[in-house]
DNA sequence: GCGACTTGGATTGTTGAACAATCAGTGAAA
DNA sequence: TTTCACTGATTGTTCAACAATCCAAGTCGC
């Protein structure tokens, strides 16, 4: 789908909230298409056309934008204008740190033990793992990384994983296929779950760091390919 | 200092900048003066008032107080206003509840043996409290616990930490005095220093995992007794 | 008196047009 | 080929206006 196509998309989009909100509709239509990938990364997203797309005056556009941006959905350049954003191997390893600490901090020091969450994404990522659906498995891979964050209970640390894992989505956007990157995690999502039902935590943090120690790697390997 | 003479000292502020980063200088500004407790914790943001002061216009100030409310430094209520954030006891909850994650995990599995950024600070904290300077220990005690996030290497665990103690900053503020609060803990903080550089990331990380819970339950016990 | 409703003023939300500043590219001059 | 000024396009910022919303004060009925 070209640009274009996109605008001509958006400009249908009805029913816009009317006072006290409109910034805030705009920042969460331009999030959703970009997590969709209608967007592709690094493209520009002119202020004069989008605006003239969605209906909206440019200043209220630029509110919309220092919300993405804020979230590193977007990248702001200074007089170039905004761009969707384009995570970099340093980005990348930066994501993984991140995960790193709050995914394993959680799952070790989270009082919780309520753990149908995990066990229904974890059933989602199966089933869509033996039908063969790579969105699907996607889809059930990250809402089970959320829901190992939120075991920690912090509406902030959630929010930062909200944020984490859409630019994960960029980065599966960036590279061509998303291939069938996430099969050979489920079971490991399913030990993890076993583990932590068994009161194993420190087990299942361990597991958790080398999962996500591979993953790393593994997705760093395809990008250096594919620059290749 | 009442709000207007707040606004006549902004008048003063000198040499703006002028293309692509005014937005952003009218954040900084008012970031500083929340953080050195100049404007009250639930004060009023008048867009008008503060807009005619920083010699800026409406929708610029606007662009800044989005960035502000994304670090909830502000609070915006919609067609009401924006108002100096006023940390409720949940968010206090929430302040600890995040570092009780964040801290222990850098403390934990931080990849670093350079520990010389905690040992100053802890150095700065005892100067402090021996000299009886409030003020002194308590950024000491930032800067410490800032250094220990900072462990992680990630910067955008970095900038939650931030965001935290600035949050932690309205919420003394929001308490009369800020007291000796924090002495009791400056030997705790040098114990955990000494741990790291033994080695023992594990005491290291449990004492401090205490040491929040003892500062979180403190301050919550201050804080309803201001309420009573 | 006292509650529900209306009204008015103040403030925020949003727009459109304008101008200033900056950038990318073009083409001419050295 | 390199340099440099110019041009056009886009962003940064301001301003003035209007719409929507909220608050408080007043009004009415009881």
């Amino acid at each position: 789908m070209t640009l274009d196509d996109i605008l001509a998309d958006l400009r249908h989009q009805t029913s816009r909230a009317r006072h006290a909100e409109t910034g805030f509709w705009v920042a969460s239509v331009l999030r959703e298409r970009i997590a969709a990938g209608q967007l592709d990364p690094g493209s520009k997203l002119s202020e004069e056309a989008l605006g003239e797309a969605l209906g909206v005056s440019r200043n209220t556009l630029r509110e919309a934008f220092s919300a993405l941006a804020a979230e590193r959905i977007v990248t702001r350049i200074p007089n170039r204008g905004v761009y969707v954003a384009q995570p970099s191997v340093d980005d990348i390893r930066e994501i993984y740190r991140v995960r790193r600490y709050l995914e394993p901090a959680a799952v070790a020091w989270s009082p919780t033990t309520d753990f149908t969450a995990l066990r229904r994404a974890v059933e989602r990522a199966r089933v869509a793992r033996d039908v063969g659906s790579v969105g699907g498995m996607a889809d059930a891979n990250q809402a089970f990384h959320a829901s190992i964050v939120a075991l920690g209970g912090s509406d902030r640390l959630d929010l930062v994983m909200t944020q984490i894992l859409a630019e994960m989505r960029l980065v599966f956007h960036s590279m061509g296929a998303d291939t069938a990157f996430h099969a050979p995690y489920v079971e490991d999502n399913i030990r993890i779950v076993e583990l932590l039902e068994a009161g194993d935590r420190n087990d299942a943090a361990a597991l958790l760091t080398d999962y996500l120690r591979r993953a790393e790697e593994q997705l760093l390997a395809e990008v250096a390919a594919e620059d290749a």
